[in-house]
DNA sequence: TCGACAACTTGATCAAAATCAAAGGCACGT
DNA sequence: ACGTGCCTTTGATTTTGATCAAGTTGTCGA
């Protein structure tokens, strides 16, 4: 995961294109940085900014996916539902993310913000048509599904085969290691999931997170205000309970 | 799941390029056949034929991967360990799927034959100069890594959200839905994993995997021989206990 | 055909997490 | 300030799947 993170910031520190973005208007991210200028001012007259509140859906599932976006500030969640209502949550996403589903019109998933979350949209043919000008799109497009890709099989060995305990201190791990610099650092942060949500992330019961976190605290691997804001003394100890190599 | 399997056949009978690929010497499918012939001809003067046995390790976690392939034949399993030496089955590639991870040296997976396997493998300088020569090809591999993407976060629910008894039918199903014809139909193939492989990539024990298959047959959702034969009266029976769409 | 070994099944018991149930705590509007 | 309602925590109990421990079956080579 670490590798992950470092691999995206290097992406967006080590172009020589302008830091912000001229149709986000937002320091680079996302899709934007393998544009050319003109494409770029292209891109943005079709973009659109957006202010989501936490809950509200940004693509249903089974929904057709109009438009794909830069998150510019937020998480949004993928999950996933059985038909009983049973719902796991396939991943999260975090600024400056790509989102979106490309050449496939039937998203499976639904995706929708955690907190406030402001997003700047394209229209999928806009995209489309960028991609078939720009081969450096497609590349770009193709690192992010790659990207999502590690980190769901990641996810997959937290879900299949670590206890409780190590799965709350895995998502606290993520958490801490993709928290917008502006929100806090990877030592002090808001969680920006609620109990149902994190239950819904690591396939346990609201009650199983709540009895972990309550450990993780008296075991003074975690401090906790509010219930939200989460301190972390040493990312060290939390990997290791975490059983993160 | 099956919308991704149409979706494979569709890649590989809608074509207008020859069926039989002439690196591999077998039909299509894999990265073959958005190539031109000459880039075929170029390809298939670079590859290897290898045959691999159950058990054998293609490329080790952590390990440089120096190649890419083409499966012919036979079932791989990718898998991840924790430090404690708990796995996890992260994903099963069938023929004739395209292995190999673009653009990353290191491997973050253990790729190991379940069965007797063909490969078709090409050096990955090879493929990273026809990517950039030929956009289709990028274009393939990128396809690739969203269809694995979607079978990643199918699986996760799975994981996160299903009991003993669905996680075991879900398991059953996928193999019916991607058994090579030469080795059996939907209705009736062999199991190209052991009970312990089922474990790992059901996040489940032996013994739990085996009495759920007990259960199953008792239930005569299916019938066994030899503890590897498997015969499906009702696959749509299957998947309701499966609890699949 | 036999024996040895591995893979699989079955049974008994245990433990982890789910479920059921009831309090707190905090944010909100009145 | 005072309810109201939601989110979170905590407790008691149950259930599911893990663990421990034999057996059984199947495979393969001598």
């Amino acid at each position: 995961m670490q590798i992950v993170n470092e691999h995206r910031r290097k992406d967006i520190h080590n172009s020589d294109i302008p830091t912000v973005c001229a149709a986000c208007e937002a320091r680079h991210g996302g899709v934007c940085g393998t544009l050319t200028p003109d494409q770029l001012l292209d891109l943005s007259r079709h973009s659109t900014r957006r202010s989501i509140e936490p809950g509200r859906e940004v693509v249903g599932q089974g929904e057709t996916t109009d438009s794909y976006a830069n998150i510019i500030s937020g998480v949004v969640k993928l999950s996933k539902v059985l038909a009983d209502g049973r719902q796991q949550i396939v991943g999260l996403q975090f600024a400056p993310d790509f989102m979106g589903r490309p050449f496939t019109r039937e998203s499976a998933l639904t995706a929708e913000a955690a907190v406030n979350t402001d997003i700047c949209a394209f229209p999928r043919n806009v995209i489309e048509r960028l991609v078939s000008e720009a081969p450096g799109l497609e590349h770009r497009l193709h690192e992010q599904a790659l990207k999502e890709l590690d980190e769901a099989r990641d996810w997959m060995l937290t879900l299949g085969r670590k206890t409780a305990q190590e799965k709350v201190a895995s998502f606290l791990y993520i958490i801490a290691t993709h928290i917008d610099p502006e929100q806090g650092t990877a030592n002090e942060f808001d969680l920006p999931l609620s109990r149902a949500d994190i239950a819904d992330y690591l396939g346990l019961t609201i009650e199983t997170v709540s009895r972990q976190i309550t450990k993780l605290r008296k075991e003074n691997v975690i401090r906790i205000e509010n219930s939200r804001h989460v301190t972390v003394p040493s990312l060290e100890r939390l990997m290791r309970v975490g059983g993160i190599d």
